[in-house]
Formats: C-alpha cells, sequence, structure tokens
DNA sequence: TATTGTTATACTCTATAACTATA
DNA sequence: TATAGTTATAGAGTATAACAATA
C-alpha cells in the first residue's frame, strides 16, 4: 500500500492516473464517505438488532432528551427534514410512549416536545449501546485516527459555504 | 483543539465526559460520517444540477463502462443491491440509450450490459464532471489530508470481518 | 434443481401542497 | 398575513416472493 507521498510533476505522472478515467468509483472521496456510511448504518443494525430504533430516530430522541421543550419545527431544522416529515417521527416515539407532546400555553400553535420516564431510559440504554457500537465502528483505528477522522469529516461538512464562490462557470 | 491522547484513567477522566452523556450525535463517528454523505449528496446536486443522473445510477454507468459485458447479477452484486433492484437502473438506463442488453449466447439466460455510443459520451463528461465535483468536495482538505480521510475511511468499512469476533458478549 | 431476469407488491423515508388553528 | 402542526399524496429507493426461461 502506497502512501499519498506527492510525486514532484503532480497531475500528468501523479499515481491517481494508474486508475481508469471512466472509474468514477475508485478512491472518489464521495464514493469512500458513501460506503463507510453504508457500512456504519449495516452495523448499526448487526449489533443492535433488526428491530432497533433507526439512527435518525435515534437521533431525534437524543435531541430531545438534550433539548426538552424543543418545538417540532426547530426539531425538523436540526435534523434537517420537512416540518410534515416530522409529524411521523414524533408520532412513532409517542405511540411508544418515550416522547411526549405538550401544547405551549403563550403560543398554542406549537408543540413541545418531553422525553417521558421510559423516554429517558431508552435514551441512557441507547447512550450506552452507542459508545460499544462506537467502539465497534472504530476498531480499526486507534484513538488518534478516530479523532482526525472526525475532523476531517467536519472539515468536509462545513465547506458548505463554499458553493457558490466554486460554482463552475457555465461555458 | 486537543489531540486523542489518552488519560490515564481512561472513562471517569477522559475528554468525552466533557460531553452530554445522552448527546448521541456530538462527536460520533456514525453520525459525522452520516453528515458528511449527506453534504457529499446535496452538494453534488448543486453541482450537476437538481436534474442530474444520481450517484448510484453514475456508479452503475461507470461501472458497466469499466466492465463491459458484465451480467444485470454482477451488477447488482458491486452495488449492493437486490436483482430485482437492478431491472429498473438497467431499464432507466436503457431507455435513456445509455446501456445496451445483450443476451449472452452460451447462456441465454443472462444479459450482457454494454455502453451505447451516447453511454461512452455521457460517461466521459460524468468523468469530467465528476473531477471537478471532487475538488470541490475536498477544497477545504490538503491533497494529503484528503488522501489521508479516504485511507481512514477505508479502514473503517473493511472492519467488516471484526464484527463476529467483537460482537459484545451478553450478560 | 438452481440460476437469471422479471413482475407484483410493499415498506421506508422524504417531499410538496393544501388545510386548521392559532397568532 | 404569517406560522406550527397536520393530512393527503407522490416519488425514489429498496426488499421479498413468485414466476418463466434456461441451464
Amino acid at each position: 500500500m502506497r502512501s499519498g507521498k506527492k510525486t514532484p510533476k503532480d497531475g500528468l505522472y501523479s499515481n491517481e492516473m494508474k486508475i481508469d478515467p471512466l472509474d468514477l468509483v475508485s478512491k472518489a472521496l464521495g464514493y469512500s464517505i458513501k460506503r463507510a456510511q453504508v457500512h456504519a448504518y449495516e452495523l448499526f443494525f448487526e449489533f443492535l438488532g433488526d428491530n432497533a430504533i433507526s439512527p435518525a430516530r435515534m437521533t431525534a430522541l437524543s435531541i430531545i432528551g438534550t433539548h426538552p421543550g424543543i418545538t417540532q419545527s426547530a426539531l425538523a431544522k436540526k435534523l434537517g427534514i420537512s416540518r410534515a416529515g416530522i409529524v411521523k417521527v414524533v408520532d412513532w416515539l409517542e405511540s411508544l410512549n418515550l416522547v411526549e407532546r405538550r401544547s405551549k400555553q403563550s403560543d398554542r400553535r406549537s408543540n413541545l416536545l418531553y422525553l417521558t420516564d421510559s423516554g429517558q431510559d431508552e435514551l441512557s440504554w441507547l447512550a450506552e449501546q452507542s459508545k460499544e457500537y462506537e467502539k465497534i465502528l472504530a476498531s480499526k483505528l486507534t484513538d488518534e485516527e478516530r479523532d482526525q477522522l472526525i475532523r476531517l469529516l467536519e472539515k468536509v461538512t462545513l465547506s458548505r459555504c463554499d458553493k457558490q464562490a466554486t460554482r463552475k462557470t457555465p461555458q
């Protein structure tokens, strides 16, 4: 396995030129991220069982737990889904008696979300499970590598505001 | 930003204890990967336009281009989806005249897949676009950081075979 | 019998648009 | 008017099961 050391004349003679130019998959960052995500998702259910809460719903539960009284709209925004989409998530969490809707007194359009007692218990249990899961997910990495991987991923994710500046000029 | 140096008594006094133990999101590797993937996916359509081919179908096109004569079953396996699922993908690619099914002479159950001429053109064009897209996706990283990010992601993804060995012991 | 491709069907996740009740 | 939540509906992507053609 070669290191990523740059060759003197980057481009024409760099290592990447060994890949078929029509191979959009090997050594592509986008595809590497996708594969890691699919792997992480599958491992999640291998570890917690096929009938486990989904990662997205676990995230919703965690956000409600760490932001008691958050509104549905604010939760939707944090999760990056629509207001309509959050309704089913909260319906589902409420049907399992993990979360409670309470209508806000000062603005009765809003629902404030709180964990129930069993929601608290479930979240605590999931927190333990997540810790184990994260260990397995990162089992091939040293602590330093894991921290750097997260740091690099965050650097990629937070490049959002570039998109206008670097937009391709139409030709 | 602290390095991931381990404290002598890992656990009770480690850095991770500063995060709310019920916050399953911050500094979680699984969630970092997911966010990066969502970002990469959105950036893809911001760059190529809302009506662009999806990354998954682009991948299918690329695999057919680099494996001319691949069967549908083999393509399904490479993409990690079912045989039934691949039918719609190939139907769609064929309806756009990018791909051609030819029945295999020595085994007439199989369809062999080939790019059409316009499929070749489309793939070449997508290869250029992908190169630009990858540049933007990694624009916040140095070349070394990008290579290491891919290396670390592959390390995570290829940890698959661990899952039995590291399975949590029931207690 | 086993395999390839196909169809029928269903499920999850997500979105948009129109509605209601409030503000 | 504008906003929060809801409902109805639709589309993408995926799966399983049953089937026909072929091996």
